[in-house]
DNA sequence: TAGATTGTTAATCGATTAACAATC
DNA sequence: TAGATTGTTAATCGATTAACAATC
């Protein structure tokens, strides 16, 4: 890999080759050349050319692609081969529908646990999950290797928790939280879920057709 | 207005001024001008003169910008004051963990039902929500002018359920099913939460420090 | 009036698309 | 071998940034 300088929008593209090729790989569609995977995809040939050039050649002249090799090769890109370990902090009704329902096995994530300061729920578990006290937070990351926290907490403790956090070691944040969060360490990522924001520019469209 | 050819990058900066200044607002501050907003934002003072221009005159040379007065036409631009109209499909825990906690009201939209199979959830309801019968759906949204659905369904029934809407004359799906939907129609619009894209976008971040 | 800051035009930068030699 | 399709270099397009006259 050479992955030097590979911007944003490329990043965000490869997720979306990864779900196209494990369709195509359930269909059974064995090889596939830039040009068809463009079509299904509205890209154009030349950039699915250049995205993938970014990281290796991983195709063969006259042929295509091997649709799961391609697919390996990407997640291996997108690193789900690589076991990250996951902790989630607010266990309400989102972090609960999370923990119930996203396939976090798929990205290549472990769930270690969950944290929560209400007593109705510490204790109990959700999808083999244990949730804990919040109290036994800081031990709990210091003794674990975890990668990323997931925040799906009020925006009121948004910072200070991700603040307490980063000081424990944590370098990776998925957050719910609607909140703009940041950190002086540049090795601290965060991704946001802005539903506000993405319901908002629906807004936008719809209000502008 | 001018907004013609807006392009997508500008409208998806839009709900983060709104955001911005509505924080700025509540913290009290009155006038703003491109430079420190620019600063609080990580974004430059020429990109933010840029954007609003794409919209009309919103400042004063020497002053800056109206807190207020901005937000408000933001807000306008995105249409957080018409009111549209939202129905939501499947009310299991991400469905239900919406009703419950998303402010939908902040963002112009009025929850006027949801939509399940579940006999359990049939006939209760949720934040004042009522929950009815999937049966029920194509005469609701006949008798009702619906501007968005919400797609908190399995992925399997995902496209059909989005082409029987479609077809009822809805226009607009904030899609959570994780599938990219598509419409021959181009004023349909989607608009997609994707968990597993942004996840697999943080992973990779992670495992390339 | 002098200083500050806008809205806009021009310059730069980066990302997408087109073209094509290499080669399976 | 001939046809297809890659990986890559060059051309184009669009978005961001810089500069500056207008003006509050």
């Amino acid at each position: 890999m050479k992955k030097e300088n590979i911007s944003d929008a490329v990043i965000r593209r490869l997720p979306r080759y990864y779900r196209q090729l494990t369709d195509l790989c359930s269909r059974g569609v064995v090889r596939i050349s830039s040009h068809s995977l463009g079509q299904e995809m509205n890209i154009t040939a030349s950039q699915i050319r250049q995205d993938f050039s970014c990281f290796g050649e991983f195709g063969q002249q006259g042929y295509g692609y091997n649709v799961e090799e391609l697919r390996a090769e990407i997640g291996h890109i997108l690193g789900v081969d690589n076991n990250h370990h996951l902790v989630m902090i607010g266990v309400g009704n989102l972090g609960h529908a999370l923990l119930q329902n996203f396939p976090f096995s798929n990205t290549g994530f472990t769930v270690d646990a969950a944290f929560d300061v209400s007593p109705t729920v510490i204790g109990t578990s959700v999808n083999d999950v244990p949730i804990y006290s919040m109290n036994d937070l800081d031990s709990f990351i210091r003794e674990h290797s975890v990668d990323v926290v997931v925040l799906t907490i009020p925006q009121s403790v948004a910072q200070d928790t991700a603040n307490r956090l980063i000081d424990l070691g944590v370098r990776g944040f998925w957050n719910f939280t609607n909140v703009e969060l940041s950190s002086p360490f540049p090795d601290v990522k965060f991704e946001n879920i802005h539903f506000a924001d993405s319901l908002l520019t629906l807004s936008y469209r719809i209000a502008n057709r």
